[in-house]
DNA sequence: GAATACCTGAGC
DNA sequence: GCTCAGGTATTC
Protein backbone atom coordinates (compact mmCIF):
# COMPACT_ATOMS: atom_id res chain seq x y z
CA UNK A 1 0.00 0.00 0.00
CA UNK A 2 2.10 2.63 1.56
CA UNK A 3 4.40 4.67 -0.18
CA UNK A 4 6.93 7.32 1.28
CA UNK A 5 4.58 9.51 3.37
CA UNK A 6 2.54 6.15 4.53
CA UNK A 7 6.21 4.15 5.46
CA UNK A 8 7.72 7.56 7.17
CA UNK A 9 4.33 7.89 9.22
CA UNK A 10 4.93 4.21 10.23
CA UNK A 11 8.54 4.82 11.13
CA UNK A 12 7.42 7.75 13.58
CA UNK A 13 4.84 5.86 15.11
CA UNK A 14 6.83 2.99 15.47
CA UNK A 15 9.89 4.44 16.86
CA UNK A 16 9.25 6.14 20.16
CA UNK A 17 7.95 2.53 21.07
CA UNK A 18 11.05 0.01 20.06
CA UNK A 19 13.81 2.53 20.24
CA UNK A 20 15.83 0.74 22.88
CA UNK A 21 13.85 -2.55 23.30
CA UNK A 22 15.40 -5.92 22.63
CA UNK A 23 13.76 -8.74 21.06
CA UNK A 24 13.07 -11.65 22.44
CA UNK A 25 10.88 -13.66 20.47
CA UNK A 26 10.17 -14.09 16.98
CA UNK A 27 7.00 -16.17 15.68
CA UNK A 28 6.68 -16.69 12.20
CA UNK A 29 4.02 -18.02 9.87
CA UNK A 30 4.61 -17.40 6.72
CA UNK A 31 8.39 -18.56 5.78
CA UNK A 32 8.49 -16.76 2.26
CA UNK A 33 7.92 -13.40 4.34
CA UNK A 34 11.16 -13.46 6.50
CA UNK A 35 14.42 -13.43 4.58
CA UNK A 36 17.10 -14.67 3.83
CA UNK A 37 15.28 -17.51 5.77
CA UNK A 38 12.86 -17.90 8.63
CA UNK A 39 15.74 -19.45 10.88
CA UNK A 40 18.32 -16.57 9.94
CA UNK A 41 15.93 -13.55 10.76
CA UNK A 42 15.15 -15.42 14.04
CA UNK A 43 18.45 -15.71 15.01
CA UNK A 44 19.52 -12.24 13.64
CA UNK A 45 17.28 -9.88 15.38
CA UNK A 46 16.94 -11.92 18.38
CA UNK A 47 18.32 -10.81 21.94
CA UNK A 48 19.18 -7.28 19.54
CA UNK A 49 18.48 -4.03 20.82
CA UNK A 50 16.69 -2.18 18.22
CA UNK A 51 18.99 1.16 18.20
CA UNK A 52 17.34 3.23 15.78
CA UNK A 53 14.87 3.11 13.02
CA UNK A 54 15.90 5.15 9.68
CA UNK A 55 13.86 4.65 6.05
CA UNK A 56 15.00 4.72 2.67
CA UNK A 57 12.07 4.78 0.34
CA UNK A 58 9.77 3.20 1.02
CA UNK A 59 12.02 0.65 3.16
CA UNK A 60 12.21 0.27 7.20
CA UNK A 61 15.45 -0.22 8.12
CA UNK A 62 15.96 -0.81 11.95
CA UNK A 63 19.42 -0.89 13.22
CA UNK A 64 20.76 -2.67 15.43
CA UNK A 65 22.91 -3.02 18.19
CA UNK A 66 25.17 -5.38 17.49
CA UNK A 67 25.79 -3.41 13.96
CA UNK A 68 22.97 -5.46 11.52
CA UNK A 69 20.32 -4.24 10.17
CA UNK A 70 16.35 -5.43 9.99
CA UNK A 71 14.62 -4.30 7.21
CA UNK A 72 11.12 -4.42 6.50
CA UNK A 73 8.94 -3.54 3.36
CA UNK A 74 5.26 -3.24 3.54
CA UNK A 75 4.48 -4.51 -0.12
CA UNK A 76 1.20 -3.43 -1.51
CA UNK A 77 -0.57 -4.23 1.73
CA UNK A 78 1.74 -4.64 4.64
CA UNK A 79 0.67 -3.34 7.94
CA UNK A 80 2.64 -2.91 11.48
CA UNK A 81 0.61 -2.81 13.93
CA UNK A 82 2.07 -2.19 17.89
CA UNK A 83 -0.41 -3.39 20.34
CA UNK A 84 -1.13 -5.64 23.39
CA UNK A 85 -2.99 -8.59 21.31
CA UNK A 86 -3.30 -9.94 18.37
CA UNK A 87 -5.04 -8.05 15.80
CA UNK A 88 -8.75 -9.64 15.33
CA UNK A 89 -8.52 -9.16 11.35
CA UNK A 90 -6.43 -11.92 10.17
CA UNK A 91 -3.02 -12.24 7.66
CA UNK A 92 -0.58 -12.04 10.37
CA UNK A 93 2.16 -13.52 8.98
CA UNK A 94 4.98 -12.48 11.64
CA UNK A 95 4.48 -11.55 15.74
CA UNK A 96 7.50 -10.35 17.38
CA UNK A 97 7.71 -9.89 21.02
CA UNK A 98 10.08 -7.80 23.36
CA UNK A 99 12.13 -8.58 26.85
CA UNK A 100 10.30 -6.42 29.60
CA UNK A 101 8.06 -4.92 27.44
CA UNK A 102 3.99 -6.36 27.15
CA UNK A 103 2.94 -4.89 23.74
CA UNK A 104 4.26 -7.42 20.88
CA UNK A 105 5.05 -6.40 16.67
CA UNK A 106 2.45 -7.90 14.55
CA UNK A 107 3.16 -7.68 10.97
CA UNK A 108 0.08 -7.93 8.17
CA UNK A 109 0.07 -8.64 4.76
CA UNK A 110 -3.05 -9.96 2.93
CA UNK A 111 -1.29 -10.06 -0.88
CA UNK A 112 2.19 -10.99 0.70
CA UNK A 113 3.95 -8.81 -1.32
CA UNK A 114 6.27 -7.15 1.75
CA UNK A 115 8.58 -9.00 4.02
CA UNK A 116 11.24 -8.83 6.32
CA UNK A 117 15.19 -9.22 5.73
CA UNK A 118 18.08 -9.64 8.34
CA UNK A 119 21.28 -8.49 7.02
CA UNK A 120 24.31 -9.14 9.12
CA UNK A 121 26.20 -6.27 8.27
CA UNK A 122 26.63 -2.51 6.08
CA UNK A 123 27.37 -4.58 3.12
CA UNK A 124 24.59 -6.88 3.07
CA UNK A 125 22.29 -3.61 3.47
CA UNK A 126 23.54 -2.06 0.50
CA UNK A 127 23.85 -5.39 -2.02
CA UNK A 128 20.52 -6.64 -0.31
CA UNK A 129 17.11 -4.11 0.34
CA UNK A 130 19.19 -1.38 -0.57
CA UNK A 131 20.43 -2.72 -3.96
CA UNK A 132 20.07 -0.71 -7.04
CA UNK A 133 18.05 2.17 -4.95
CA UNK A 134 18.28 5.52 -6.17
CA UNK A 135 18.26 8.49 -3.16
CA UNK A 136 15.55 8.76 -0.80
CA UNK A 137 13.02 11.24 -2.27
CA UNK A 138 11.84 13.17 0.61
CA UNK A 139 13.89 16.52 1.12
CA UNK A 140 15.87 14.98 -2.46
CA UNK A 141 18.41 18.22 -3.37
CA UNK A 142 17.17 20.09 -6.30
CA UNK A 143 19.80 20.13 -8.78
CA UNK A 144 20.45 16.40 -7.85
CA UNK A 145 16.51 15.90 -8.52
CA UNK A 146 16.88 17.43 -11.88
CA UNK A 147 20.51 15.83 -13.09
CA UNK A 148 18.28 12.09 -12.42
CA UNK A 149 15.72 12.74 -14.72
CA UNK A 150 17.37 15.74 -17.10
CA UNK A 151 17.84 14.37 -20.73
CA UNK A 152 15.68 10.34 -20.29
CA UNK A 153 13.60 9.91 -23.07
CA UNK A 154 11.17 7.52 -20.61
CA UNK A 155 8.22 8.43 -19.77
CA UNK A 156 8.14 10.57 -17.24
CA UNK A 157 6.14 8.83 -14.63
CA UNK A 158 7.66 5.72 -15.33
CA UNK A 159 10.73 7.43 -13.88
CA UNK A 160 9.04 8.97 -11.22
CA UNK A 161 7.91 5.15 -9.89
CA UNK A 162 11.46 3.72 -11.08
CA UNK A 163 13.01 2.98 -7.69
CA UNK A 164 16.58 3.34 -8.87
CA UNK A 165 15.97 6.78 -10.17
CA UNK A 166 14.58 8.00 -6.97
CA UNK A 167 13.12 5.99 -4.52
CA UNK A 168 9.84 6.32 -2.31
CA UNK A 169 7.65 7.81 -5.16
CA UNK A 170 4.42 5.29 -6.10
CA UNK A 171 1.25 5.41 -7.67
CA UNK A 172 -0.57 7.34 -6.30
CA UNK A 173 1.93 10.33 -5.59
CA UNK A 174 3.72 10.12 -9.04
CA UNK A 175 0.20 10.92 -10.20
CA UNK A 176 -0.90 13.65 -8.03
CA UNK A 177 2.71 15.88 -8.11
CA UNK A 178 2.36 15.34 -11.71
CA UNK A 179 -0.76 17.30 -11.81
CA UNK A 180 0.29 19.68 -9.65
CA UNK A 181 2.94 20.46 -12.07
CA UNK A 182 1.28 20.72 -14.69
CA UNK A 183 2.86 18.08 -16.88
CA UNK A 184 1.70 15.02 -19.03
CA UNK A 185 2.42 11.63 -17.52
CA UNK A 186 3.72 10.38 -20.54
CA UNK A 187 6.03 13.33 -21.37
CA UNK A 188 9.86 12.95 -21.69
CA UNK A 189 12.34 14.59 -19.23
CA UNK A 190 14.56 15.31 -22.35
CA UNK A 191 11.95 17.48 -24.07
CA UNK A 192 11.51 19.57 -21.22
CA UNK A 193 12.97 22.48 -20.02
CA UNK A 194 14.70 22.80 -16.54
CA UNK A 195 12.03 25.33 -15.24
CA UNK A 196 9.76 22.16 -15.99
CA UNK A 197 12.14 19.96 -13.87
CA UNK A 198 12.61 22.65 -11.33
CA UNK A 199 8.23 23.02 -10.84
CA UNK A 200 8.09 19.32 -10.49
CA UNK A 201 10.76 19.15 -7.76
CA UNK A 202 8.95 21.67 -5.48
CA UNK A 203 5.69 20.34 -6.36
CA UNK A 204 6.64 16.81 -5.58
CA UNK A 205 8.16 17.80 -2.49
CA UNK A 206 5.33 19.92 -1.39
CA UNK A 207 2.70 16.64 -2.10
CA UNK A 208 5.03 14.16 -0.18
CA UNK A 209 5.65 17.11 2.23
CA UNK A 210 1.61 17.58 3.09
CA UNK A 211 0.66 14.16 2.60
CA UNK A 212 2.78 12.69 5.83
CA UNK A 213 1.48 15.89 7.90
CA UNK A 214 -1.58 14.80 7.15
CA UNK A 215 -0.44 11.39 8.04
CA UNK A 216 -0.15 9.72 4.78
CA UNK A 217 -3.51 8.52 2.26
CA UNK A 218 -5.52 5.66 3.45
CA UNK A 219 -6.95 4.45 0.13
CA UNK A 220 -8.00 1.24 1.39
CA UNK A 221 -6.49 -0.02 4.42
CA UNK A 222 -3.87 1.54 5.37
CA UNK A 223 -2.71 2.43 8.86
CA UNK A 224 -0.03 3.45 11.05
CA UNK A 225 1.92 1.28 13.93
CA UNK A 226 -1.04 2.75 16.58
CA UNK A 227 -3.68 1.61 14.03
CA UNK A 228 -5.12 4.88 12.80
CA UNK A 229 -5.25 5.77 9.02
CA UNK A 230 -4.32 8.72 7.24
CA UNK A 231 -6.37 11.67 5.75
CA UNK A 232 -4.39 12.88 2.72
CA UNK A 233 -6.89 10.43 0.46
CA UNK A 234 -9.67 13.81 0.86
CA UNK A 235 -6.60 15.65 -0.88
CA UNK A 236 -6.38 13.89 -3.79
CA UNK A 237 -7.01 16.06 -6.88
CA UNK A 238 -6.12 12.89 -9.36
CA UNK A 239 -5.55 9.69 -8.34
CA UNK A 240 -8.38 7.43 -8.34
CA UNK A 241 -10.73 10.18 -9.83
CA UNK A 242 -11.60 9.06 -13.11
CA UNK A 243 -14.26 10.82 -14.54
CA UNK A 244 -14.67 13.50 -11.78
CA UNK A 245 -13.62 17.11 -12.03
CA UNK A 246 -10.58 18.37 -11.67
CA UNK A 247 -9.88 20.85 -8.78
CA UNK A 248 -8.40 23.27 -10.87
CA UNK A 249 -10.28 23.78 -14.52
CA UNK A 250 -13.54 21.18 -13.94
CA UNK A 251 -12.49 19.13 -16.98
CA UNK A 252 -12.84 15.57 -16.39
CA UNK A 253 -9.54 13.51 -14.87
CA UNK A 254 -9.02 11.06 -17.56
CA UNK A 255 -7.27 7.35 -16.67
CA UNK A 256 -4.81 5.87 -18.98
CA UNK A 257 -2.09 2.58 -18.23
CA UNK A 258 1.34 3.49 -18.04
CA UNK A 259 3.87 1.23 -17.05
CA UNK A 260 1.21 -1.37 -16.27
CA UNK A 261 -0.31 1.16 -13.73
CA UNK A 262 -3.73 3.04 -13.99
CA UNK A 263 -2.65 6.36 -14.34
CA UNK A 264 -4.85 9.64 -13.79
CA UNK A 265 -4.36 13.01 -15.03
CA UNK A 266 -6.63 16.27 -16.58
CA UNK A 267 -5.87 16.29 -20.17
CA UNK A 268 -6.54 20.62 -20.09
CA UNK A 269 -4.01 21.10 -17.47
CA UNK A 270 -1.22 18.74 -18.06
CA UNK A 271 -1.91 19.10 -21.77
C1' DG B 1 9.30 -0.19 -22.77
C1' DA B 2 5.33 -4.42 -22.17
C1' DA B 3 3.88 -8.63 -20.17
C1' DT B 4 3.81 -11.60 -16.48
C1' DA B 5 4.12 -13.30 -11.86
C1' DC B 6 3.57 -13.11 -7.04
C1' DC B 7 -1.34 -13.15 -3.58
C1' DT B 8 -6.09 -12.10 -1.65
C1' DG B 9 -9.83 -9.46 -1.72
C1' DA B 10 -13.36 -5.59 -2.98
C1' DG B 11 -16.59 -4.11 -6.04
C1' DC B 12 -19.35 -4.57 -9.98
C1' DG C 1 -18.02 -14.22 -13.28
C1' DC C 2 -14.81 -10.11 -14.32
C1' DT C 3 -11.53 -6.05 -13.37
C1' DC C 4 -8.86 -3.66 -10.35
C1' DA C 5 -5.67 -2.82 -6.33
C1' DG C 6 -0.81 1.67 -2.67
C1' DG C 7 4.90 -2.87 -5.08
C1' DT C 8 8.60 -5.12 -7.27
C1' DA C 9 11.27 -8.75 -9.85
C1' DT C 10 11.88 -11.12 -14.03
C1' DT C 11 11.71 -11.96 -18.99
C1' DC C 12 11.37 -10.79 -23.50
Amino acid sequence: MPELPEVESVRRTLAPRLVGWVVSQVRIGLAKLARPSPQALTQGIRGQKVQNIGRHGKLLILELAQGGFWTIHLGMTGQLIMANERPRAGHVHITVSFADHGPRLYYRDLRQFGGMTYCPDQEALDSGPLANMGPDALGLERNLFISRLAGRRAPLKSLLLDQRVLAGVGNIYADEALHRAGLHPTSRPAELSAKQLADLHRHLQETLTEALARGGSSVRNFVDAEGRPGTFQHAHRVYRRTGLPCPACGSPVQRIVLAGRSTHFCPHCQG
